[in-house]
DNA sequence: ATGTGATTTGACGTTTACGTCAACGGAAGT
DNA sequence: ACTTCCGTTGACGTAAACGTCAAATCACAT
C-alpha cells in the first residue's frame, strides 16, 4: 500500500508541512510513524482532502472533526443518531444559505463586471480586458437585505 | 428619511454593536453623528447587510472594503478598470469553485442523514426525528480529491 | 437632583489557523 | 567524517474579527 511522507503531500495539496502538523495536533489526522518521521497511508491523504474541502466551504477544523469522527463511527460504534441528523440537518440549511449567498454575489459581479468591460470596449474597441485606467460610472447597490 | 440606532441594527442583524463599530473602525460604514450616537441612513443599512453577505460567501473585511469601494466610485471617480476586471474574474471563478464544494458536501451531508435516517426507522418506525442513541453503520469516504 | 438606560471611547483579551524561527536528529551521498 | 537534506519538536509570533470590561457621557423620567 502507497505511504506519503509529509512535504509529498504538503506539495500536493498547496499547504505547509506544518499545516498538517498542526491537523494532527487537533487531532483530525493520525498518521503512523517510521521511527521518528511521520508516514501518511492513502486513507490519510483522504481525509487531508476532505479537511481542505472542508475548509473551503467555511467549516471550521473542530467542525471537521467532529465530521470526520463521524465517518469513522461507521466502523460500528454506538452514537447520538438523532443529535447527528439534527447537526447534518442544521448544516446542510447552513450550506443551502451559502450557496445562495453566493449565487448572488456571483450574479453581482458578473453584471458588474460586464458593465466595466462595456465601458472598456466603448473607449478602446480593441481592447484584450488588459489595459490599465479608466472611469467608472455605476451599478447600483439595492439588493441584499433578506428576511 | 428613516435612521436607525446601533443597537437596531445589531438587533436586526443579529451582531453585537461592537462588530458594527468595528466595521467603522475599519473604514466599512460611516455613519453620521447626532451629537456623540451614531446615526445610521438605510443606505448604512445597506452596506451593513453587503457586509454580512460577503462574510458568508467567505471575503475577509479588507476585500468587502475593496469591494464596497469599487460601488461607490460610481459616482465619477477613476480607477483601474482592466485590474477591477481581473480581480471580479479572479473572484468569480473562486466563488464558482467554492460553490461547487458545497455542492458536493451537500451531496455527502444528505446522503450520510438519509442512511441514518434509514437506521433509525428500522430500529424505531415510530420515530419522529428527535430521539437519542442508535448505532451507525457506514457511508464511505472516498471522493473528494480533485486536481 | 437622581437614577435608568443607551451609547461612546479606550484598552486589553481571545480564538483560529497557522507562520516562523531555533535547535536537534537520522539518512544518504561523497 | 562531513555536509546536505528532510523531518521533528518546542516555543513564540501573527492576523483577523471581534468579545469584554471599565469609565465617562447624555437624554430623560421620576
Amino acid at each position: 500500500m502507497k505511504t506519503y511522507s509529509i512535504s509529498e503531500l504538503a506539495a500536493e495539496f498547496g499547504i505547509t508541512p506544518r499545516a498538517i502538523r498542526f491537523y494532527e495536533d487537533e487531532e483530525l489526522i493520525k498518521p503512523t510513524r517510521q521511527g521518528q518521521s511521520r508516514i501518511y497511508s492513502p486513507r490519510d491523504r483522504v481525509r487531508l482532502a476532505l479537511i481542505l474541502r472542508g475548509k473551503r466551504v467555511g467549516f471550521s477544523l473542530i467542525e471537521i472533526k467532529e465530521m470526520l469522527d463521524l465517518y469513522d463511527i461507521n466502523d460500528g460504534q454506538v452514537t447520538q443518531l438523532a443529535v447527528t441528523v439534527r447537526k447534518f440537518s442544521e448544516r446542510i440549511s447552513l450550506l443551502e444559505r451559502q450557496r445562495a449567498d453566493i449565487e448572488h454575489a456571483l450574479e453581482e459581479l458578473r453584471t458588474a463586471r460586464a458593465r466595466i468591460e462595456v465601458l472598456l470596449s466603448e473607449k478602446d474597441p480593441h481592447h484584450k480586458a488588459e489595459e490599465p485606467h479608466g472611469r467608472l460610472i455605476g451599478f447600483s447597490v439595492n439588493s441584499g437585505v433578506h428576511d
